[in-house]
DNA sequence: GCAAAAGTGTTGAGATTACACCCATGC
DNA sequence: GCATGGGTGTAATCTCAACACTTTTGC
């Protein structure tokens, strides 16, 4: 590795997959462009990476101009390099993705993309860049992670029922679940506490629970 | 995103983390920096991305130089973009990891670096740069790929016995396994061959086998 | 004949699945 | 009182782990 400054050089973007639930549908937040080749296309939100700036921090800071949120779960997902997945210049763009609590989906307004929008991961549109390969590669990592981590945690708020719980695992792996199967393991795995109150609707009240620990675990739930 | 070229940017490196089986220990391949802040030190084989190169080609690239060998197995491991990490200046680095047959371990002399020599995975020196931390994520990955993908193939020649490729897995996971339980799970995947042939030693000859696909696949094996 | 690795099945425990009925509430 | 989601237990099946002896060869 011997930097020669005199050379050009690829240059470094993040692009972030941000999902939420959101009317009861996995979705992911995506930006119409205003400029370049791809005006007019959607995109997931992302940018250069400045000098001095770690790639996770340029992340974090994509996250927060576009939905004025910090400390959301973030995890880096994977590189993508080709020399002309950007038909400007070779840009190198490190992938992330993000899970936001459906509660706070209030978006920032922002001067480089004409709109913000919610779109269900389902029935994405054609995006620019190489993001339809992002974003199956984020939905995959979604679901495998379910399986064995307790980032779930990250797209509910404090307070939820098991019911609501069942429902977004049923909802990002696109399968239903046995109800008394469900309960008896994600009690059993620990990671969640019952709360002294219920959450009371048009039918029986449900109990609410809360997750023992609001931090990423590698924890076999499934 | 949105180059502006007439800002400084980061630039992009590989480093690759190729794994062998050697004397019957796992190794990886270790350079010694001729120059540069960390010169003595030892490091992954690396370099920068061309522009116009994908981070692959660049990744395949490396190996051939270090090894003399395309057509191995190589997965894009993580990317590391601390603007520390070089103290030189900002390169973010993508790590890859390779898996080389025992068979074949010639080294090519490189001009680049004093030293090219396979270090116990077990006993790494310190490394250049944050390399210590791209072996452990590197080795944490070999691990869990060998529960549920076939990659351990490419560790292997064509041929090989029962025996060492359970003394693979022993020697990877650190473990030891039940040879009963280990044979039925192996033959049950239904990735091997038997040959028509056995291997001779000082004992009872063991039948051989091949792997029945060399191609990556994901498949429940452990 | 002996040392050393190869080869082979069964059993018990634990985990996972499938499955049906009553309960509490709002309307 | 009825429609709707909440809440609960058991039996059958499958999977996984533990375990020991015989075979074949080189020396």
């Amino acid at each position: 590795m011997k930097p020669s400054p005199h050379q050009d050089h690829p240059w470094v973007a993040v692009d972030v997959v941000i999902f939420t639930i959101d009317e009861g549908v996995l979705k992911a937040l995506l930006v119409n462009l205003k400029e370049g080749p791809f005006r007019g296309h959607w995109a997931f939100p992302g940018g250069l990476v400045s000098l001095g700036e770690s790639i996770d921090a340029a992340a974090i800071r994509e996250l927060s101009e576009k939905t004025g949120l910090r400390h959301i779960y973030l995890e880096q997902l994977c590189t993508f390099g080709d020399p002309h997945r950007d038909p400007r210049a070779h840009v190198v763009s490190v992938a992330y993705f993000a899970l936001l609590p459906r509660a706070d989906r209030r978006l920032a307004e922002h001067p480089k993309y004409a709109r913000l929008e919610w779109r269900a991961v389902t029935a994405l549109p054609p995006l620019a860049y190489d993001h339809n390969r992002i974003a199956a590669y984020a939905l995959d990592r979604l679901r495998a992670k379910l399986a064995y981590t307790n980032i779930v945690y990250s797209l509910l708020p404090d307070e939820f029922t098991l019911g609501e719980l069942q429902e977004i695992y049923e909802m990002i792996l696109g399968t239903t679940l046995d109800r008394r199967n469900f309960r008896k393991k994600l009690l059993a795995a620990g990671l969640l506490r019952a709360l002294p109150r219920v959450r009371r609707g048009p039918h029986r009240p449900a109990t609410l629970y809360a997750f023992a620990q609001r931090r990423p675990m590698n924890i076999p739930i499934l």
